[in-house]
DNA sequence: TGCATTTTATTTGTCGACAAGAAAAATACA
DNA sequence: TGTATTTTTCTTGTCGACAAATAAAATGCA
């Protein structure tokens, strides 16, 4: 509802990016919940400017699948599919090996600097307890790793699927406020030695660890909640 | 050039999706070559409608790489990458692993079926020696067995693989006119077979040695042209 | 009151127009 | 003639308005 704009002077491309770049947060931070409905004209009057620039910010999200558009009717903030989920646990543990290993294969010293960052804002968030930059710096840590992979059409899918990620950690958190294991500092630690290290099979087998251990963590709590709804 | 709407009449949401297909297909087929520049106005009184519904096929087509697009100034078709076409083959040939592979574990008796209804069109076009009709089908056929894997995040990047993997086998078949190798619709039918006995491994085996044929064969010629360039 | 039909309201998709940016052309100057 | 500067041209990004499509409200009728 507020808006916080000092700024009543826009570059001319600027616009479009600025509204999906902040529409994206607010998604993927749970700001906006799933389901919402999205009002262009909403938005046109809050960020003050024509609905042509919104439009083009919304179709962009749609192609990353973070919003739904029914023609002609409503557009909406995309739900999370809990039916489909192993499907999204799959193709992220296959993707956290591939770019791990591929990062050991192929990074140069400056990625490790990058890497090593966003590793440590990891570390740090989780001392102050601050959900939001922890999920938001891992999903950074490893899409930093991907990125040193060097493999474009990987590290498209796997930003697409840490996005997605962001939204269900989200979901986690509130409801285990209380625990934040040091335990993925550590193995984020013995990932960034085995990449360094150019250990092919030890940075796949590190990263399929840390991906199935997050995974099985996150079902544990899901399925916990599938027994609730059935028990309704 | 020459353009055949036989009907001036549109409804009101199609012009984008319409736009979006012919230019995608037209990018595909390579009837557009890579790199040239793409101008809103000339689509516009092509297709006889404002630049607006232009730009949002545009957006979505830059969304999935086909087109770039740099600020202010003028869109084009995507090139071929050629010095990173390994990260490209390396992406395609898991691709094709995986997903044969979640075919085989997950396909219904309807989705065998779409399957063979490809692969037979891949062989009719093989006969008929109509590359365009060969090249498309047998994306279909492939992007219709990873539907039948039912794991949504592993088709789109799939899909957005064979896509790509259009323009360059069109290239191929320009250089090597003569070469229809009745190998490729065999080893479909091997696909096909393993994918219905439910064998996991052996679809796998089989994605895999499909997909290394097809790339070993485009990087012999384009080995080749490397060499070539290498030799002005 | 309950259901079918018409009317109104709201939201999206499309349009034509205009202005900002950048390249190309034209001009000035050495 | 060659380079710097201005002018023109061309394309894009943005705007406000209008029309189509759908949902919601109102009305009619039994």
């Amino acid at each position: 509802m507020t808006e916080t704009d000092s700024l009543p002077e826009r570059k001319r491309g600027s616009g479009v990016k600025m509204v999906y770049d902040l529409l994206r947060d607010e998604i993927l931070d749970l700001k906006i919940a799933p389901g919402s409905p999205i009002d262009e004209v909403q938005l046109a009057e809050r960020f003050k400017m024509s609905r042509t620039p919104i439009r083009e910010a919304l179709v962009r999200l749609a192609g990353e699948g973070l919003i739904e558009t029914l023609p002609n009717r409503s557009t909406m903030v995309s739900n999370i599919d809990f039916m489909n989920l192993h499907t999204f646990f799959d193709a992220l543990v296959l993707m956290y090996r591939v770019t791990t290993r591929l990062a050991a294969q192929s990074h140069r010293p400056e990625d490790i600097a990058i890497i090593r960052g966003f590793h440590e804002d990891y570390a740090t968030a989780l001392k102050a307890r601050d959900h939001l930059t922890m999920i938001a710096t891992n999903a950074a840590f490893h899409a930093a790793i991907a990125e040193a992979g060097r493999n474009p059409y990987f590290t498209s899918l796997f930003r697409r699927l840490l996005d997605e990620g962001r939204r269900i950690l989200q979901l986690y958190y509130q409801s285990y406020e209380e625990h934040f294991p040091q335990r993925f500092v550590d193995e984020h630690a013995a990932i960034i030695a085995a990449i360094e290290a150019r250990d092919l099979e030890e940075a796949d087998r590190l990263g399929k660890a840390h991906a199935e251990a997050i995974v099985a963590q996150v079902q544990k709590l899901f399925s916990r909640n599938d027994r609730l709804d059935i028990a309704l």
